[in-house]
DNA sequence: CTTGAAATACCCCAAACGAGCGATTGACTC
DNA sequence: GAGTCAATCGCTCGTTTGGGGTATTTCAAG
C-alpha cells in the first residue's frame, strides 16, 4: 500500500464545483490539490510541467472538450491518470473517453468520499467506474451470432493476415479452388463482396 | 429499488466454496441459493429450465471451462446474467469471458459481503468489477498511435465499406490515380501489401 | 531557406481477384 | 430416404489490384 501524497489538478468549468472539490481533496490528508482549471486550454497550457499524478476532467468544458484536452495531455504526459467527470453518461462520450486514454469515468454526483477512494484507486493502477458504466463497456464485447462455418472462419483470419488463395490453400493443405470457394460463400454470408468490406464486417461482428 | 428476491445458481467444483457460498447466499434475506452444481456439464444439463437471475460461474471448472459453459448457456437463456469466479485475473481469461457474454468478474477472494452486493448490481443491470479489471479492459481501448494522414485514414475507411479505386474517387472527388496513390502511401505506413491485411491492421490500432 | 510530408495526378504491367458456372462426398435433420 | 449444408475440387473471363516509376503544389518545421 502506497503512502505518499497523491497530486491533483482539476479541471472544471463551474466555479463553484471546481471550488468545492479543490477544498474536499487539498483537506484530506493524503491528497492534495494546487491546480484548478477553468477550461482546457489554461490546463493543457500548464499541466504538462506540474508535479501531478491525477487530473479530474470535466467533459462538458467551454472550448475544448475535456475529451480533446485528455487526448492532447496524454501525448506528452502518457504516465499522467485522467478521471473523467460528467453529469450525465452517454455511450459516445464513454467510450471516447476511454480510447483518448482516460482512466476513470465517474458522475458528478458521486459523493466527496467515494470520489476521494476513487482517486486513489487510480492512482494506485485500478480504473474506477459505476457498475452501470462498467455493463456499457463489457457488452461492446459481446459477439452477434456466427454464421461462419469454422473453416470459413479460419479461411478469413488467414485472409484477414495479407495472405492470397495460393497461401491460403498451402496453409490449411487445400486445393486453391476450394478456398476460392470457401470465400464465395463467406461473402454471400455477410452479404459483401470484397475482401476488405468482408474483413471490416467480421472484425466489428468479432467473428475473427 | 427492486426489492424481489434474486435466484442464484453456483457452478464450482470445490465443494467447501460451493457450500460456503450457498449457505452465505441463501442465508441472506433477499436472495435465493437453491441450485449449485460441481461441474459445467450438470449445470448445461439442468440451468435452462430453472427460475434463476444470476449465474455465480468458477472459470477453472474440471471438463468444459467456465466460459465454454457460460457461451453455451448464453445462447439458451440469453436474459442470464453470469458472474465469473475466479483465482486469479489473467488478461485472456477477462476477455473470453467478457466475450462470451458474462456480466461481471470477480475474484474469489471477494468477501462476502461485497459479493452479495455485487450480485444485486448484477441483477439491477451493472457489471461489477474491481477497477484493476476495469482498468485492464479499458486499456484496450487505447489507441497506440496514428501514422495515417486524414485522407489517408478517409481512403482507408471508405475501402473498409468495399468501394474500389474508381468509387473511391467519385466519393471524395479525386483522380483514381490519387487514390491509388494514397492507399500505397496507406499499404507503405502500416507494412502490408494488401487491402485485407490493411484493413485488418487498422482496426485493430483502432485507426479507422 | 530548404527539407520533408501531404495531397494531388499520371503511366505500365503482371498477378490476383470476384462472378458465374458445375460437381462430389459425407453428415445431420426431418 | 429426401433434403440440406459443409467441405472439397474444377473451369473461364473480364476487372481490379499492387508494385514499379515520375511529377507538381502547398505548407509546416527545422
Amino acid at each position: 500500500m502506497k503512502n505518499e501524497t497523491i497530486h491533483i489538478a482539476i479541471v472544471e468549468d463551474d466555479n463553484e464545483i471546481r471550488q468545492t472539490l479543490t477544498l474536499i481533496i487539498d483537506g484530506t490528508e493524503g491528497f492534495s490539490c494546487k491546480y484548478a482549471f477553468p477550461d482546457g486550454e489554461s490546463a493543457m497550457a500548464s499541466i504538462e510541467n506540474l508535479p501531478i499524478d491525477v487530473v479530474l476532467m470535466d467533459i462538458d468544458l467551454p472550448g475544448k472538450s475535456g475529451i480533446e484536452v485528455t487526448r492532447n495531455l496524454k501525448k506528452t504526459c502518457p504516465e499522467l491518470d485522467f478521471i473523467m467527470l460528467t453529469v450525465q453518461s452517454d455511450d459516445d462520450s464513454i467510450f471516447e473517453s476511454l480510447c483518448v486514454g482516460a482512466s476513470g469515468y465517474l458522475l458528478k454526483d458521486t459523493n466527496p468520499a467515494d470520489l476521494l477512494v476513487h482517486i486513489k484507486e487510480v492512482y494506485e493502477g485500478g480504473s474506477p467506474m459505476s457498475s452501470q458504466i462498467a455493463r456499457r463497456i463489457i457488452n461492446s464485447f459481446r459477439i452477434i451470432d456466427n454464421p461462419l462455418s469454422e473453416r470459413e472462419t479460419e479461411v478469413l483470419k488467414l485472409l484477414s493476415h495479407g495472405m492470397n488463395y495460393k497461401e491460403v490453400a498451402n496453409d490449411i493443405f487445400l486445393s486453391p479452388h476450394t478456398v476460392k470457394t470457401h470465400i464465395k460463400n463467406i461473402y454471400s454470408k455477410l452479404h459483401v463482396n470484397s475482401r476488405a468490406e468482408a474483413i471490416y464486417k467480421a472484425i466489428k461482428q468479432k467473428l475473427i
